[in-house]
DNA sequence: CTGTTAGCGCGTTCAT
DNA sequence: ATGAACGCGCTAACAG
């Protein structure tokens, strides 16, 4: 691997003129530009940008720190990501903490060791605040889809409390009253948010919100699972049930057709976040859609205007709406 | 963000002193020890690694160039990659190419500059051969997935031939004699094998193997789809079809679903590529499955393997064998 | 227009 | 057991 020098060498020039004729910046005669380029060209050179990153500072390098890249929802946000990374040049070191505080702390150690410009981070359900360590090294976060309470920080995330309450509403519309939520983690933002649009519905209707009809689990299909089995042990069981994540309904719709529950037939079935449309042959859950790839999108812009110093306001905390997409999963009562 | 020089000043030592103590190489005395420990803890020194790997020439990252996160049999991959990384310590940028050899060319430039130890790549189709271009620059390669004509690397693949071979075999115990195969793209050995394998069945049988029965395609939802309604044009139909990887699948199951033609009833339908059981609440189709996971975990510590030196043998083709699903959307031929 | 000097933060080499 | 000097590859700042 050929350094500048080497290629300053073959061109008779000195380092910093080669250096000069690569970057396009100050002057250079016409014949010494040639001759750089030609030697860089023999020789193969690549920059090594370490080099540069040590002086400058900027490593033009960010990091998506999220639960599971596998669950689509996240890789979809994760494509949105790159996607707007890559347009300003940027890499995006991608990191699973499974949820888990320890695993996250051990990834933001090395993402800043490894001098990252910026930080995309999902936080991981704990009480440790990752903010203050981030901002001690001068690297800047935007957080996705959760905020973290007390901490001044930019948030992209979308209307949970909103869509929970639409998809309540349209259940209620539909004449249904008793109806349970299968929820997130208890601490987790998102899914906060989620109980609480849920509450809201119910409380507008004057309905009283049993704590029986509320089942507390994480966002897995497992959990999902389990929550629906205790469920239907219920008597009188509910009509209809709002599963507060993708894996979740999936676990939950598992359940039921074990227990040979007919969907929407004896139960009335709700969800948050959509499966792309590319793995799904006939859409078939009635959901709250949010707009992953966009979230991606703008959380980068927004990490990205940071870097640049262009950033207007301090903090912002940008919320994107949901869609309530009605299928076949929800019926209405008799 | 403060430097080892920090540290050491603030401990009343020299810089290399503090070193030591930190990397916990070569001899200091218990009271420096302490005293360069406190002072780091302290300002909350952070290593900066670039300086290291300025020296070390090792900047414990890797890069995985994917066609696209977004396709559930990538996603699993990536995990793989990054959970097997992740345990020996090594940092993961990924990228996107959407088949691309543009954006292939691109993303390895920049990954070469930022002097990453090794790359994962899934080479997009094209003429170009990456290989040497990364050989030149030191960088080790893993090939995935996908094998290269006439170049001598690691790859780590499944085996597509055989996989289709089986998959074609079993329709033809069904009972069926007329079985049209949508392709990948051609020039993607992955795409070729699994067309070879159809090919092998088919001959073995002594079947004639028709153009006719060839469609030709990308490996997408809308590809499949299209494929798929030129498909149903034919007179008289195939009795069965073979959809190349999981999108190709799932387009031609929403084609056929749109032209109400009954699967298996009349169509019986095989797959490469299973979803994850997370994503499907009644699997369905009858497929091929890859072990994804296993793929990307096994590619990531050849190349490991292959940075500590350890490598055995030059270079190496490991296929991973694939299982047969046998479901519902199968039939035997009446 | 081109070159010299110096330093980014760290760790290897050699000395004390 | 500790430290000084030097260099990794590159590029500002300052000559000339």
């Amino acid at each position: 691997m050929p350094t500048i020098r080497e290629v300053a060498t073959l061109a008779g020039v000195a380092p910093i003129t080669a250096s000069r004729v690569i970057n396009d910046s100050g002057y250079a005669s016409e014949d010494v530009r040639q001759r750089v380029k030609q030697a860089a060209e023999k020789l193969n050179y690549v920059p090594n940008v370490l080099a540069r990153s040590l002086k400058s500072k900027r490593t033009h390098t960010l990091a998506l720190v999220i639960t599971d890249i596998t669950n689509p929802f996240w890789t979809t946000v994760a494509r949105g990501v790159e996607d707007a990374a890559s347009e300003k040049d940027y890499n995006v070191i991608f990191c699973n903490t499974d949820e888990s505080a320890q695993k996250q702390k051990a990834y933001l150690q090395t993402l800043i060791q490894k001098q990252v410009d910026g930080v995309l981070l999902v936080p991981a359900s704990s009480d440790e605040n990752p903010i203050e360590f981030l901002r001690q090294q001068n690297v800047q976060v935007v957080l996705l889809d959760r905020s973290l309470a007390n901490t001044e920080v930019d948030v992209v995330r979308c209307d949970s409390k909103g869509g929970a309450y639409q998809l309540i509403k349209l259940l209620m519309k539909l004449g249904h009253r008793k109806i349970a939520i299968l929820r997130g983690p208890i601490g987790v933002s998102s899914a906060e948010d989620r109980m609480a649009g849920y509450q809201l519905a119910l409380q507008e209707t004057g309905l009283e919100t049993s704590d029986q009809l509320i089942f507390s689990g994480e966002f897995s299909v497992e959990s999902g699972y389990q929550m629906t089995k205790k469920l239907l042990l219920m008597s009188p069981r509910p009509t209809a049930m709002f599963a507060s994540n993708n894996f979740i309904a999936i676990g939950a719709l598992k359940a039921l057709r074990d227990a040979q529950v007919d969907v929407p037939g004896e139960m009335s079935v709700v969800g948050f976040d959509d499966l792309p449309l590319a793995l799904v042959v006939d859409p078939f859950l009635t959901v709250a859609d949010q707009p992953a790839y966009d979230m991606g999108r703008l959380a980068t812009q927004r990490l990205l205007e940071h870097l640049d110093g262009k950033t207007i306001q301090e903090f912002q905390e940008t919320i994107l709406p949901v869609s309530i997409i009605e299928r076949k999963s929800t019926k209405a009562i008799i």
